[in-house]
DNA sequence: AAATATGTTCGATATCATCGGACACCTACA
DNA sequence: TGTAGGTGTCCGATGATATCGAACATATTT
């Protein structure tokens, strides 16, 4: 067999995937006990509860009620890695400020070892209500806002992502084949955006453009997302890429001379 | 020597500490390079590569530009630790409306490993501006939300607690003998709520009040802070505590019953 | 009271995390 | 051009340790 995939990468601190799977396990469900997370997890109750107690003892974990829960010090961490970003205030902003105009939800991806993850989000309707989902992923090729940054990236970058991924159908619509990821990519490199027609979800539309650095390298994508029936025609195809341009555009320079 | 202080726990994961050492450290700084990282840690080179490769290939950091950054499911750790308290949708409308009405900050505080933590925050003035500083922690002694909540500890709790905590003086006010503590606790338990008269910070006064559960423990704590010259005579010490009590109170009764 | 499940501790063993050293690469700087 | 200092990466040896299974304690249930 040919060393295709490199199973294991040589070298590694095992014990962190280790420390690391106990860790996801508790975020999937919060409150699991040690007996919980080791059958699920397959591995030995005296293991689990050696590295529970590790995290507890580094208060990374903490011990309520009957099981364990994931620690505050996480939101330090997500909080950080969060403002790391440059011009984090201003895409949030402009984010709010969409979603307010349009009344649809609007967000700002990143990419993320080749996944879009949400770095902000507010939902138009009650400005009370932002950010839900904060954090979490999806395929870049199953976004409109992930597409219009794959669309940007360098054919090096483009074919050792799509050699990588594995392709999921999300729904009926999702893209799968790499020969129209590719066609759908160049339509979008030419367009300047990209469209979501239930690639994503069921009844869901979606128009994204990318953002970029004064290099012409992508930040980030900005995409509106709305139900199919209320965005269609005119407004889905002209008034919202345009609006999206405008604000990428912005933002764009704005992150700039920050 | 007596073993008064349990140095090192037994049989923990040590290369746990060491990781998360990496990650601290990468936190502090965010684009440090491995050098940097293994001179400010005192830990030899290759360790911490391999402890950064590690991290990247399970694609908890992220090599962007010329360094190392936490990577983004730090957010969504960090999301799910937060979500994961009991009414925290409450909370956080309760803290926001706070912050309208009186226009100066409201936060709300849970205690976790013995420190008050920021779960939500909102600044009053300009209702966009909300959660700065979420996660960070500071000494349950030092703020007036986390007296309030010590005053809620039970007497064996507030034992333990006075015996591990190293009293750090934050400004010459800050309370730092377990004596004088312990008479401020009983007049916070008598009144209902705390004040808090620039021990954090110069120039800043809170008051703050404990919500707690349906069975009388403590939740967290609620707290209005601002500047001394702001927060004074009346206002501060009649006005606000009222409406931090009734406030509270709101949130024991929704959250009891959500 | 027996029985099941769960948290916790312990001992043995094979694994592995750590370190220091070596190499390759890059940038300055002479 | 060549040398010197810095950095990222790889490797080998060794002492430390993460893992497992078993055993014990405790709690809850039958």
């Amino acid at each position: 067999m040919p060393p295709a995939d490199t199973p294991d990468v040589p070298a590694n601190v095992q014990s962190a995937r280790t420390l690391f799977d106990v860790l996801e396990c508790v975020k999937e469900g919060q409150g699991k006990t040690v007996s919980e997370v080791s059958a699920e997890l397959d591995y030995a109750r005296s293991t689990v509860h050696r590295h529970l107690r590790t995290l507890e003892d580094l208060e990374y974990i903490v011990h309520r009620g009957e099981g364990y829960h994931l620690g505050l010090r996480f939101l330090d961490f997500g909080m950080n890695a969060r403002d790391n970003y440059a011009g984090y205030d201003l895409i949030r902003q402009k984010v709010a400020e969409i979603a307010e105009t349009t009344g649809e939800r609007c967000q700002f991806f990143v990419e993320e070892h080749e996944d879009a993850v949400y770095l902000a989000r507010s939902v138009g309707e009650n400005a009370v209500q932002t950010d839900p989902g904060i954090g979490s992923r999806i395929p870049l090729y199953a976004a409109s806002a992930g597409k219009a940054i794959l669309a940007e990236f360098s054919e090096q970058k483009l074919s050792d992502y799509i050699e990588h991924v594995t392709f999921e159908q999300l729904t009926t619509k999702t893209i799968t084949d790499p020969d129209v990821l590719r066609e759908e990519l160049a339509q979008i490199r030419e367009r300047g955006y990209s469209f979501n027609r239930q690639e994503t979800l069921c009844g869901t539309h979606a128009v994204g453009v990318a953002v970029t650095d004064a290099d012409g390298r992508p930040i980030g994508g900005l995409s509106v997302t709305g139900p199919s029936h209320r965005l269609k025609g005119e407004h889905f195809e002209n008034e919202l890429p345009d609006l999206l341009l405008g604000a990428a555009n912005e933002l764009e320079l704005n992150i700039a001379f920050s």
